[in-house]
DNA sequence: CAGAGATTGGTATAATATAACAGCACGTCA
DNA sequence: TGACGTGCTGTTATATTATACCAATCTCTG
């Protein structure tokens, strides 16, 4: 039995995958209409494996991923789609993994901060105002003048800590 | 002219380095003979040169630094060298950067937040409590337990920033 | 259609990090 | 004393992640 807050931030290992990459890829269309940028057939086909696999995951599966549709695909494809999808707001990077992940919230600009558990490799995307305030506001304390976060938390998640 | 403020967590240019790094390997004398911990020559080195730097510096940095002494290092020593400083809390590992940064509070275990200036590389190492209580109630908030947090804010120090 | 700019393909290589095994130093315990 | 265990170092090799660079192609716009 889970808490009915953790049901929405941590996905359902049974939640239907197929819609939820679905969803993902028309927001991304939208997106990029609105914005005018091109979500090309590489680009889209990387933002559908990144959400396929629905966990933080390497450029170099990416890629052996790739390849497997037919033509063999090279480093440099999977990391211009990856810095395309970064800029358009739809994947982020998680530093302390080297990997990436589908973005949770791709529809408006913000800085957000991830949950990663150590277990199942499951991330979850928080985006609390109030964190990205107090950052700004210890970092403005000191003279600072913060242009971007890396916040990431690594540890267990409901579905993988003991008291679970 | 500078803010009382920030004089303390931005190192001036032109402070004195020798002394940092002298009390920094003091320290660090101190802390691995309170733990039992053994700070070989090797290590000595390898956090002599961190501090020498005095701003986040690479481990092949490291690596070439350490091959001038004499006798040529290869790659593990230096990250055998930092994984020991590491565990001991004598050196962080900015996430962002794949670099290494000499622990400003290395008397204590903490969970610490890093400023990293994008114009001239200077970190300052901060250590919030209020930020990482923050951190961790979001977190539980959503029945996640943190263990690790990587909190890296990239922007303008004091000294670099237009309204200086 | 011509030209500019964006996108892709491909080669090569850079930069970062670890696996695996051999040898040595040092303490300890029979 | 000496046999063993443990931890540290040396060394080779390789894995993993990422980028520089140039040529070819596509797309949009005027």
């Amino acid at each position: 039995m889970k808490h009915a807050a953790t049901s929405e931030a941590f996905p359902d290992a049974a939640h239907d995958h197929a819609e939820c990459i679905s969803t993902a890829l028309a927001a991304a269309e939208d997106t990029c209409r609105r914005e005018g940028l091109r979500l090309t057939p590489i680009r889209r086909r990387v933002l559908e494996l990144v959400w396929q696999n629905h966990r933080p995951v390497g450029a170099y599966d990416l890629l052996d991923q790739l390849s497997r549709d037919g033509k063999r695909a090279m480093p440099p494809t999977v990391y211009r789609a990856l810095e395309f999808l970064q800029g358009a707001g739809l994947v982020h990077r998680i530093a302390t993994l080297n990997a990436f992940v589908g973005c949770s919230h791709p529809d408006h600009a913000h800085q957000c901060q991830f949950l990663i558990c150590s277990d199942c490799r499951t991330v979850v995307e928080l985006e609390s105002e109030n964190i990205g305030r107090s950052l700004k506001r210890e970092a403005a304390a000191l003279g600072f003048q913060v242009r971007e976060q890396s916040v990431e938390l690594t540890g267990l998640c409901p579905e993988c800590h003991p008291a679970h």
